[in-house]
DNA sequence: TCATATTACGGGTATATACCCGCATAAGCG
DNA sequence: CGCTTATGCGGGTATATACCCGTAATATGA
């Protein structure tokens, strides 16, 4: 007797429903962080560098997985909001990205926010919230680096 | 006695985690149907297209759960390739959205490639392949279109 | 030491995405 | 029928992201 089995062109595209709901947290976050001014993606970095202490653009690269020149981009435009400051180190090709007072205090008052998003989003997966970083490691390009 | 509770703050951001999950899985379908030309976004509009036979720039948009103006400029870039076409329907204001024989034919040589990509895609994910479409229905802003 | 990599960065170009605004058309209602 | 509202679209602007290329500085190895 003949199995109808799902044929495999009728699954919803892992990618599209990723690229979906990372669109989706997004807007959640990003309207969580509203009152601070920040967006998810620049508190991300701002945090990352605040960690990070005095690392160079690629070296911040390296960590957070983007693509150098898309780093540097993002960069300028938090140089521009003065949040953080773009400097000559040792090496005279490099430059060293570290973060102003503004940067600081801004990223301070972002972190409460954050956290109240957080909280939302882990309320909304319920039993998916492991899933999620399961999945991101297993698809990470490098190392983990959330 | 004091229980040492880990700090929420400690908690990778769950959004990151799945806008770095969109990444590396975009990467991987865009390499997959890098032969046929399409990226995975373009991909998904044309077969959404093809689905829905005549859709108004709008209502295409409503489906695939894009801001009107992305939809837009994405459906430029395939008009200008040939792989749509846009043309006035009934209403004065609305345009409607149709794919060009280049548009099908693209279409159908991709989907094999991305059927590829979406095998990679599960053998990578396993268990949690189902995490991915229960995390999107979660979070998707309107109906889960994918 | 000097020629050859390698590394670091910026800029050009392109896609993907959103929001807001303005304009034109259509729909609804007194 | 005409006024008001709603709908549909394009363009402006901005962020987020990647790839490639050119240039400058450093590291490496014969």
């Amino acid at each position: 007797m003949r199995v109808y089995t799902r044929n495999m062109n009728d699954d919803p595209c892992l990618c599209t429903s990723l690229r979906q709901a990372a669109l989706a947290a997004t807007q959640i976050y990003d309207e969580a962080l509203e009152p601070s001014g920040l967006k998810i993606t620049m508190f991300r970095l701002l945090r990352r560098i605040s960690e990070a202490g005095q690392p160079t653009i690629s070296e911040l690269a390296r960590i957070v997985d983007l693509d150098r020149s898309t780093l540097g981009r993002n960069l300028k435009v938090l140089e521009r909001s003065g949040h953080v400051q773009l400097s000559g180190g040792q090496d005279e090709r490099s430059k060293i990205v570290s973060l102003t007072a503004k940067g600081r205090t801004r990223f301070e008052k972002a972190l409460p926010l954050w956290a109240k998003a957080q909280q939302t989003m882990q309320a909304r997966l319920g039993d998916e919230k492991a899933a999620v970083y399961a999945i991101q490691s297993k698809l990470n390009r490098k190392a983990a680096q959330v």
